[in-house]
RNA sequence: GCUGCUGUAGCUCAGGGGUAGAGCACUUCCUUGGUAAGGAAGAGGUCAUGGGUUCAAAUCCCAUCAGCAGCUCCA
């Protein structure tokens, strides 16, 4: 005799439906089409595999493989698959996990316990085809539960020692479930799609590199696999040619090309030389912040780069902060240490005299180099570096004054942020950690300011519980770049908690010592970072603005050589970076090393005809061709694209 | 710091127990050419560093340093 449920679709419409029938036999009752691009299905919004039969009534919703849950089923499943086949070429590996991920270049990743003879790179074309040929067989992913004395036999039997682990930390109760398919089985919670060649031909195996199990670095290091699975072939092409794009923009492969800066094991790791291009780069973005500084109500100082080890000790730094300090200069027998960060040079700017309520706020904005002790493997081109420059700023306020200045500060952020052609953001604000100093209820009133500004200036954002920094709560700016990826740049923290150690006061309306709060920002973070963001953003190809070179004048002949010098001189005399070629290479030579390997933004080129019309044939990096100007209209030109910032 | 990989010309890389190779870049010469690579010649290397094995090491082994992919970390 056999039952039915109540099935409510989204629809709204309900259906009968044979009880322990499952998800599949729904989908296929529902349209062929749509069971073939099922992968998982919704049960009462849970997320759960089409093969496990369907007990009770609910409303559910069919996962198609399109969809971003569709996907991250089908990265599972391939993940699964991946297993399988390492298993097939080394049978005695001992698996651990392998979940689908959120990463732009990678969908999920299988940590696998090699032992003493650990796989290589060369072994994964092979892992690759061998997936193709699991995928291609189209096993079912037999789902089944086991009880826990006989989930544990099973294991041991394959030497699954890892899984052991994993069954001995699922709760009593709690059922354990495996996923079969062909003679593959691994403890899985599932969702995964019914068959093998669900996966489909979009998979690949990517890379490989070490992974603490469980990402603990207490633990063992285990191999981590890396591999992505896309709904088709078409789309894991796409993909291949993302990580290619993001290659050929690899900051550190155009800091070379471009000669913009280097890092060399000479100099020290994460010690970065700005040559000449780099540098006029950062000449123009500091220039531009400075002004954008001044306009906004901050004054700009200075600070040394070291001081003497007292300061670090009030400021908490040697308490909290010493790991990463460079430390021991001895300076006539006492103790210096370089600066991790300024904001202890400012406070004693601060102390330096008595404040008045009427003076509040101060912004004092600095370009201070810092330098931070880094593990040696975390050190990376521009972004991840020892010694760098922070765009920082301190500002002390009176408590009343502390959500207006929050929600300056962030309108002051995206402004600039927004000059460098970054027009998406994603805000993350950070609260209360485990570890922290100060009084709860000046958190609290500080996360409230922070909330309250987001809110205020209409920006999502997104909360990062117990992420905030030791003294304070924070808001981060991720920036989104033209190949769709997010960077850290800026930070607001507010910081009720060096005003204190520091005991700052300033004279209130009453006559009496009141404590101010401090804002520290970072908005560009450091120019290093921000640089070599701007590098990948822009693929090396700087905005006239920015560009160290605007323009090359290009000679067709020896005979054109001199105009170009000339002119060359006469737009250099006018304020543009503009060089002339008169080297004796063909004009379609010069156009590829300037406009394209060197990625100027524009070239004129000078002939006879340019010669006799007194003009310049000017041909923009990215608009083409934009006929022949004049040497004013050339100027003119330079200066309207510098003004709007392109 | 950990796991794995890598280090040969300015750059990209090939080679590999018997005195070092290519392409691009560079220098010189020829070519005066009209919008993404004209031709020729030349110069350029302590094969990361230190030690070991060997008649012989750039090559094999060990250590160190640096870099790469991640993981841990990132006030």
């Amino acid at each position: 005799m056999s039952q039915s449920i109540q099935i409510t679709l989204p629809d709204g419409s309900k259906r009968e439906h044979p009880k322990a029938g499952t998800g599949l036999d729904l989908a296929m009752s529902i349209g062929k089409g749509l069971a073939k691009s099922a992968v998982a299905i919704k049960v009462d919004g849970e997320i759960q595999s089409l093969q496990v039969p369907l007990e009770e009534d609910a409303a559910v919703e069919i996962v198609t493989r399109n969809t971003p849950e569709g996907l991250e089923v089908i990265r599972h499943s391939a993940a699964h698959v991946m297993a399988d086949a390492f298993k097939r070429i080394r049978p005695d590996c001992k698996l651990w996990k392998g979940p689908p991920v959120d990463d732009p270049r990678y969908g999920f990743y299988y940590d696998i316990d090699f032992g003493e003879k650990p796989i290589g790179k060369t072994d994964l074309p092979e892992v690759e085809k061998l997936m193709a040929e699991i995928i291609a067989a189209d096993h079912p992913f037999e789902y089944e539960e086991l009880p826990r004395d006989e989930a544990i036999e099973l294991m041991r039997s394959h030497g699954e020692d890892y899984k052991l682990d994993t069954i001995d930390k699922i709760p009593a109760g709690e059922t354990i479930s495996f996923f079969r398919s062909g003679d593959f089985v691994d403890l899985c919670k599932g969702p995964h799609v019914p068959r093998t060649g669900k996966i489909g031909k979009g998979t690949a195996v990517l890379g490989i590199a070490g992974a603490y199990m469980g990402d603990d670095a207490n633990n063992r290091m285990l191999t981590r696999v890396y591999g992505h699975a896309f709904s088709d072939r078409k789309a894991m092409e796409g993909h291949r040619k993302f990580l290619e794009e993001a290659a050929k923009r690899d900051h550190r492969r155009l800091g070379k090309d471009l000669d913009l800066f280097s890092t060399m094991g000479e100099l020290g790791g994460g010690l970065v030389l700005w040559h000449p291009k780099g540098g006029f780069v950062r000449h123009k973005v500091e220039e531009y912040w400075r002004n954008e500084h001044l306009k906004n109500g901050y004054d700009i100082v200075y600070s040394p780069h070291v001081a003497r080890g007292d300061l670090w000790s009030t400021s908490g730094h040697l308490d909290f902060y010493a790991d990463s300090m460079f430390t021991g200069l001895d300076v006539d027998g006492v103790d210096y240490h370089l600066k991790p960060m300024n904001c202890p040079f400012h406070i004693l700017m601060y102390k330096n005299k008595r404040r008045s309520y009427r003076d509040l706020p101060f912004r004092w904005a600095e370009l201070g180099t810092v330098y931070r002790y880094e593990s040696p493997g975390t050190l990376h081109g521009l972004l991840r570096v020892r010694g760098f420059t922070q765009d920082d700023a301190h500002l002390f306020l009176r408590p009343d004054q502390l959500d207006a200045e929050v929600e300056r500060c962030l309108k002051f952020v995206l402004h600039v942020l927004r000059a460098f052609d970054f027009t998406e953001f994603h805000l993350m604000l950070s609260t209360r950690p485990e570890k922290y100093v100060g009084e709860i209820a000046d958190w609290e009133k500080s996360e409230v300011a922070l909330e309250q500004a987001l809110k205020t200036l209409n920006l999502e954002y997104t909360v990062d519980p117990g992420g905030g920094a030791f003294y304070g709560p924070k808001i981060d700016v991720n920036i989104k770049d033209s190949l769709g990826r997010f960077w850290q740049c800026s930070t607001v923290q507010v910081d009720f908690t060096q005003p204190d150690r520091f005991d700052l006061s300033y004279i209130d309306r009453d006559g009496g010592r009141t404590r101010p709060v401090m804002i520290h920002r970072a908005l560009l973070g450091s120019l290093e970072r921000f640089f070599g963001v701007l590098i990948e953003h822009f693929a090396g190809a700087f905005p006239v603005w920015l560009a160290p070179v605007q323009a090359v004048l290009l000679a067709v002949g020896e005979r054109h050589g001199e105009r170009c010098e000339e002119a060359a001189k006469e737009l250099r005399e006018r304020g543009f970076r503009v060089q002339a070629d008169t080297s004796a290479e063909k004009i379609g030579q010069k156009i590829r090393q300037h406009l394209w390997q060197e990625k100027v933004p524009m070239i004129c080129v000078v002939g006879d005809q340019e010669i006799e019309s007194a003009g310049f044939s000017v041909r923009h990096r990215k608009d083409g061709d934009l006929g022949s100007l004049s040497l004013d209209q050339l100027a003119d030109l330079l200066d309207r694209l510098t003004q709007e910032r392109r």
